[in-house]
DNA sequence: GAAGGGATCAGCT
DNA sequence: GCTGATCCCTTCA
């Protein structure tokens, strides 16, 4: 079994979706390589979980990706806007990870351009985001993650000090699961969607490792 | 700096 | 037609 399947299995995805906090996603984009700490995602539970697209085991061409072996990408479009999710679980087992936050490492002129935009406002939402990294189509839907230009380290990456959990953001009346707490977000980092700025520690971004300058 | 509402569009039904 | 796993701008503090 490859690291990849290995780490989006064989654990509930409330784990999962833990675990991927703190490591580094990654883009080689046509306009050069666009990278940032994930530091806030959210788990979608498949069949059972009101507020997933595959509720009920509903599977349409849209959401085929969330049927796929665990790491496959999963891109679709809400309100215009692009969002990132990872496939977790074993293939036919629809349950996925959506990326809603990151903190910019390499490339943040290239989302700077990309987004008009600066400091937190670059990355601080899964629509943000892809726009940040220049992803306007679903060009890598259905692919693997680490087969092509969209990768994640499982390996590097930094430490959260504290990981919040709180209701999951956009799924208001959405049945028995609408106040479930799968989302999971690094506490005090100033790219997590919707952080207060009196919240955030501007010390160390709420990273146990080493501080930060800025 | 918080809150409210319009924009926007692919994918259903 | 209608609906969001959203964003942005405007308004009011």
């Amino acid at each position: 079994m490859d690291t990849i399947t290995a780490f989006f299995s064989g654990k509930p995805t409330e784990q999962i979706t833990q675990n991927v906090l703190g490591k580094l996603l990654s883009y080689q984009s046509p306009s050069g390589l666009v990278s940032g700490y994930i530091v806030e995602a959210e788990a979608y539970l498949g069949a059972r979980d009101s507020a997933a697209h595959a509720y009920q085991g509903r599977r349409t061409a849209a959401n085929e990706a969330l049927y796929g072996a665990p790491g496959t990408i999963y891109i679709y479009t809400l309100h215009g806007q692009y969002m990132f999710d990872i496939a977790v679980q074993p293939k036919d087992e629809p349950q996925g990870i959506l990326v809603r936050g990151l903190e910019p490492v390499e490339g943040i002129d290239i989302m700077t351009k990309n987004r008009g935009k600066t400091g937190s406002e670059l990355t601080n939402g899964p629509g943000k985001l892809m726009s940040a990294f220049g992803i306007h189509d679903k060009q890598w839907n259905l692919t693997m993650i680490n087969a092509g230009p969209i990768k994640i380290d499982l390996t590097t990456g930094r430490q959260p000090r504290q990981i919040v959990s709180s209701a999951r953001v956009g799924v208001s009346r959405r049945g028995d699961a609408t106040d479930a707490p799968y989302r999971y977000y690094v506490k005090g980092n100033p790219y997590v969607s919707g952080m207060k700025k009196r919240d955030v520690d501007l010390k160390t971004h709420g990273w146990a490792d080493e501080p930060f300058d800025n």
